[in-house]
RNA sequence: GGAGGGGUGCCCGAGUGGUUAAAGGGGGCAGACUGUAAAUCUGUUGCCAAACGGCUACGAAGGUUCAAAUCCUUCUCCCUCCA
C-alpha cells in the first residue's frame, strides 16, 4: 500500500514539511497525528475541511487522527496571520460552540468506532498554575525569536497584546501534552500554523529529546488571492442547517475553472487517474469537470442522497424545466394569504428572504433580475395570485442569473 | 505617565458649518455577452415609500447654531514619538 503521505502530497496538501523523509518512515507504522479547531464559531466552514479531508486521509490508512478542539486556546485567541486582536468570546460561547463542532466533525471521522479521537485542550489548559507552567514551559521559549518570526510581523506593527503572545506557547504545550498522554508524533495545520507548529515539535525536543514532526496545509484562496469559501450569505457552512445540501452543491459548482482541478484532488476521493484525465477538459467540459466537483463533495458532507438531490434540482432548475424535487431552498405560503392577495411582487421577495430588504427587492425587480415560474416580473407592484403558481401549487422564483427558490401554496 | 495624530458607508479613502445619503476607487448586486466560466461593457449599491418625499447615518454621549461628518465638552478606542 502507498504511503498516505505521497497520497496527500499528490494529492495537493501538503506546504511545508519538517523534513520529508522522516514523516514518510513515521508514517509506515500507525501515527497518531493531530490537528487542532478552535471553537471560535458556531459551526465549521470549508476552511475547516481541508484538514478534515487530510485527517480522512490518515484515519482511511490506519492512522489515528486527533481533531483537537482549542476550549482552551479559543480563550485566549491566535493573533496569527491577523492583524487586529479578535474579540473575546465566553466560556459559555465556547461550550456551545464545541458541542456543534463536534457534531460535524463525527460526519467526517470515524469517532465512535474509535479510529478518531476528538479531545478538548481545555482539559490540560484550564488548570494550568501560572509560576509553573512558566517554570517548567515558559523557560523554552525565546522572546527574541518569537517576535522575529514573521507571523508577528503585522501585529508588531499594528500592536500585540500579551494575552494573545502567549498563544503560540499553549499551541506548543498542546503538542507536548498530546506526545506525552498519546504518543502523538505529527501535528498537521494551516500553514498560518507554521510558526506555532514548529514551536511545539520544539518543544518536544528540548524536553523529551524526541523528533516529532510536522507538515502544514495550503492556504487555499481564489485566484485573486482572497480566502476561499465565502459566497454573498458569508461562509460555506458545513452543517446542513446553516446551509443547505443544495446551496452547498452550488458553491462547488460555481468554483473558478482553473481551481477545479486543485479542489477535485483535496475535496474529493476520486481516484488521480480520473481527475488527471479530466485536465484535458476545456471550455464547457469544465462544467462537468465542476458538477462532479459538487457532487463527490456533497456527497461527503451530506451524503449520497442530499448530493444526488441537490444534482437533480440543479439540473431541472439550470435546464428550465422547473423545480425538480426538494432540495431547492424555499419557503411556504398559505392559500389565505395569497387569495387575500396580501403582496405584492417586492414585498414577497422581501418577506420570504429572498433579498435582503424591500428596497433590494425592488431594484432586482426594476433592472430585471426576477422571474416568478420563468415569467419576468416586471412590476414591483405586481401582485402575488394564484396565477404565479403552478398546477402543482409551485412557484419557481429566479433570483439574479442563477439563485432559485422555491415556494410552495398550502 | 507626557506630547502629537487619528476613528467616515462592506473595505480603502475624500470631505472641515448649509447645494453631502456623503467624491473617487475596490468589492457586491443586476443586465448584455457566455459555459451557472473568465474578460468586457452598462446600470446599480442605507432604510421606508409606486412616486413626491420622509427617516436613520460619519467612534459614543452631550452642547453651540436657523443649520453640524464638519465647531465645543466629556468619554472611548487606535497609531506615532518620549518615559
Amino acid at each position: 500500500m502507498r504511503n498516505v503521505y505521497e497520497v496527500l502530497k499528490e494529492r495537493g496538501f501538503i506546504e511545508n514539511i519538517t523534513d520529508e523523509e522522516a514523516v514518510i518512515t513515521i508514517l509506515k507504522k500507525p501515527v497518531v497525528c493531530y490537528t487542532g479547531f478552535d471553537p471560535t464559531g458556531d459551526s465549521l466552514h470549508v476552511g475547516h475541511l481541508l484538514p478534515l479531508m487530510a485527517l480522512m486521509h490518515l484515519e482511511k490508512a490506519g492512522h489515528k487522527p486527533i481533531a483537537l478542539l482549542g476550549g482552551g486556546t479559543a480563550m485566549i485567541g491566535d493573533p496569527s496571520g491577523k492583524t487586529e486582536m479578535r474579540q473575546m468570546i465566553s466560556s459559555e460561547e465556547i461550550e456551545r460552540n464545541k458541542e456543534a463542532m463536534k457534531k460535524i466533525i463525527n460526519r467526517y471521522l470515524d469517532i465512535e468506532g474509535g479510529k478518531s479521537l476528538i479531545l478538548d485542550n481545555a482539559e490540560w489548559l484550564l488548570p494550568l498554575n501560572y509560576i509553573d507552567f512558566l517554570r517548567e514551559i515558559g523557560c523554552h521559549f525565546s522572546v527574541n525569536r518569537m517576535l522575529a518570526a514573521e507571523a508577528y510581523k503585522q501585529r508588531l506593527e499594528r500592536g500585540l497584546s500579551f494575552i494573545e503572545f502567549n498563544y503560540q506557547i499553549l499551541q506548543a504545550f498542546d503538542f507536548l501534552t498530546l506526545y506525552r498522554s498519546h504518543g502523538c508524533l505529527l501535528q498537521m495545520g494551516g500553514n498560518d500554523q507554521w510558526g506555532n507548529i514548529l514551536a511545539g515539535e520544539d518543544l518536544i525536543r528540548r524536553i523529551e529529546g524526541k523528533e516529532a514532526h510536522a507538515f502544514t496545509y495550503p492556504l487555499l484562496t481564489t485566484s485573486d488571492g482572497k480566502k476561499m469559501g465565502k459566497t454573498e450569505k458569508g461562509a460555506v457552512w458545513l452543517s446542513a442547517e446553516k446551509l443547505s445540501p443544495y446551496e452547498y452543491f452550488q458553491f462547488w459548482r460555481n468554483v473558478e475553472d482553473d481551481q477545479v482541478i486543485k479542489l477535485l484532488k483535496i475535496f474529493t476521493f476520486l481516484p488521480m487517474e480520473e481527475i488527471t484525465a479530466m485536465e484535458a477538459w476545456k471550455d464547457h467540459e469544465l462544467n462537468k469537470a465542476k458538477e462532479i466537483l459538487a457532487f463527490e463533495a456533497t456527497a461527503i458532507t451530506h451524503g449520497k442522497e442530499e448530493a444526488r438531490k441537490a444534482l437533480e434540482a440543479t439540473k431541472a432548475v439550470f435546464s428550465g424545466a422547473g423545480a425538480g424535487g426538494d432540495a431547492l431552498p424555499g419557503t411556504v405560503v398559505s392559500r389565505q394569504e395569497i387569495s387575500a392577495e396580501k403582496w405584492d411582487a417586492a414585498s414577497f421577495l422581501a418577506d420570504q428572504g429572498f433579498a435582503s430588504s424591500k428596497s433590494e427587492a425592488k431594484r432586482l425587480i426594476m433592472q430585471g433580475g426576477v422571474s416568478f415560474n420563468g415569467e419576468k416580473v416586471g412590476d414591483i407592484l405586481m401582485p402575488v395570485t394564484e396565477k404565479n403558481f403552478d398546477e402543482k401549487g409551485e412557484c419557481l422564483i429566479k433570483v439574479g442569473k442563477k439563485k432559485f427558490y422555491k415556494v410552495i401554496l398550502q
